[in-house]
DNA sequence: GTCTATAGGCTGATAGAC
DNA sequence: GTCTATCAGCCTATAGAC
């Protein structure tokens, strides 16, 4: 008969503690060296958990990385739905969801490596819940894609094909994010510094407008007075 | 029962069969479930030969891995060069490169994800014996932006930006055919059937072109015609 | 060259002490 | 809730028969 409010014991870590620590080391283990390349160990270590506390917490190492997969799909579906909420051109709302998603990527850093894992693998761990989370995204952003062709401002491309574009380029980029900084680092790629997020984000988003522009460029527009 | 002439007795094919049946199978699981993913003996069963034979011929999994990583990267850099000696417009040479991955890619149907798992995984298998290759192909593309640069063809955009969007474009489709296969066959995306390798190629170079374009479009010029 | 048998190490999971 | 100790199963590699 305590009261209800929720008092936390300190100084010493608590179980939710313990299983945010698995998590987090969880996602980035899984992220850099995939589901088969992480063993259990590895995780604890990272969390400085003990091991056996995967199997208590979450029931195995699989079901460990399902609930990461989960509640990373989840927070990106989300995003995307709040995003597409609001209304524009259909140039903008491309602009706006090239822009979150490098958000995303900056406040999911293994998101990206994950989602590219699990597709290359044909999504073997897309299990029935997570997988509407996945088709939703896909859906909805589509739909910038259509509102863009029917209201004139984007050519007749196909949606789908467009989408992966999208997809790829921005996945691709962050997923590879730490091979390039290895890389550039020992001396191995020819180029004085990663390149920034921010201006890759940029740098998309010009060639997809431009690209998708039913008309030239806004600045050369040769089309009829309105 | 008698020996049929001309045909080998099972377990007696050549050397020169049994070392193509195990690059082909490790091609093909490497791709799929990665490094870690897969056991000499999904490959052994596979390429239907005796585990064993990795050793005797390679020296072991990772040393089959490095050979198929050798033995891909350096076709899709001899490609590469071979495209480049050509000349033309930058505009063109972007469609060809495009054009010449889709081929690439139906010929080396694992190169796409296994070039993918590597740039995710950091490049740790990149050996000192691979990595020149990926330099190399990295370098010689990025001549490409360059040069339409310099002639006036492209905005000036920065190469190593665009040739991530590219690139990402065109790994990221190959290497997720599977899963998209998959997914439509189960019904678990709202699309008719998959989409075709040669329709995405041809979207994705007219996004490339119009989107780099110094010049508005092609169609739409309002200049002189070249 | 191919195959069988097995060695030796690592993996994920868990019973039981505290 | 946490940890140690331990187990059964699977992994790669290889010696030796044919």
């Amino acid at each position: 008969m305590q009261a209800q409010a929720g008092e936390r014991v300190r100084g010493q870590r608590d179980a939710e503690a313990t299983k945010e620590a698995l998590l987090d080391a969880g996602s980035e283990l899984f992220a850099t060296h995939g589901f088969d390349g992480t063993t259990v160990d590895m995780i604890a270590r990272r969390a400085r958990a003990n091991k056996a506390m995967i199997s208590y917490y979450f029931g195995g190492k699989e079901r460990l990385y399902e609930q990461i997969l989960i509640s990373t799909f989840s927070e990106v579906g989300s995003r995307i739905e709040t995003l597409l909420e609001g209304s524009g051109s259909a140039d903008e709302m491309l602009r706006a969801f090239a822009a979150m998603f490098g958000d995303l990527a900056a406040r999911r850093p293994h998101f990206p490596a994950m989602m590219m894992r699990e597709a290359i693998s044909g999504g073997r761990h897309l299990s029935e819940r997570v997988l509407p989370v996945f088709r939703d995204m896909f859906v909805k952003v589509r739909r910038i894609y259509e509102q863009g062709i029917e209201e004139g401002t984007f050519r007749p491309v196909d949606p789908v094909l467009t989408h992966l574009v999208v997809m790829g380029s921005l996945l691709f980029f962050f997923a590879t994010e730490p091979m390039r900084a290895r890389l550039i680092a020992d001396g191995g790629l020819p180029v004085a510094q990663a390149p920034q997020p921010e201006a890759f984000i940029a740098n998309l988003q010009e060639i997809l407008v431009r690209g998708l522009a039913a008309r030239p460029s806004p600045a050369a527009a040769d089309g009829p007075a309105r």
